[in-house]
DNA sequence: ATGATATATTAATATATGTCAATGCTTCTC
DNA sequence: GAGAAGCATTGACATATATTAATATATCAT
């Protein structure tokens, strides 16, 4: 199970330009980085940070911090057809990143409290 | 230059389930981030959260916030090939994510100081 | 109940993006 | 200087994603 280093690798090392000990510890994060529960962590996490890595995303996201917004005022403010529109409010509920809520006919969404909300609005606004 | 509210949300401020002055807000809100300047903080933010949203690059910027390495280190930490990790961290440069430098014929990639990184760490570790 | 309204879902298409072989460039070694 | 090593770039291909028309679903008004 122990992989050998590459040859590049091995002359780092003879060269002294790294130190054997930092590419051991580099090959545990590497096997931690691919174990199950890493595996499942990354995904969570590429999924939250790829929802947030679109710019109409990151829009409807800054109009949702101010107040809740129906779809059709999403659609309204941003000046595309309400599928578009419903689409990217989906990618950004799987990511946990938005709430929703029936009020009459119409579903309001609401942004929940986030690291990431809070790193979007500050890179923005 | 004024925009007319759609039939749909007319009829939100009719029911007062919303207020016009929060529509009227809505409208700035969203003027505001068609301008220019909005637009071009838009493309920059885009492709800093853009970079951070694929698993391959999440786990760069985690072995790289231990200690800089050289690209033949992450080749053979992700057993990726590498052109495929050469662009990675192309992409990661460009969004300003990390720094170069070549120390004999090797260049070395180190994280650059960043609440995004900050965020994937507290995400990730 | 019927038609209209608000939103979600589906399906088709276009665009963007990740992957990697091939190649080029630069620097080192001998 | 010739060859090799380390990396970047290019180009081709496959996959993923955004967009949007069409349709489905659910709710409301009358």
């Amino acid at each position: 199970m122990v992989k050998k280093n590459s040859a590049s690798v091995q002359r780092l090392i003879e060269l002294k330009i790294c130190q054997p000990s930092d590419i051991r510890q580099a090959r545990v994060d590497a096997e931690k980085l691919a174990t199950p529960e890493y595996a499942a962590k990354l995904r969570t996490t590429e999924k939250l940070l790829g929802a947030i890595g679109d710019p109409t995303r990151i829009k409807i996201l800054l109009l949702l911090s101010r107040r809740e917004m129906c779809v059709c005022e999403l659609e309204s403010a941003l000046e595309l057809p309400q599928p578009t529109v419903s689409h990217h409010l989906g990618l950004l509920e799987q990511a946990n990143l938005l709430e929703r809520s029936k009020k009459a006919r119409w579903v309001f969404y609401k942004v929940r409290d986030s690291p990431v909300l809070d790193l979007v609005k500050g890179l923005m606004l």
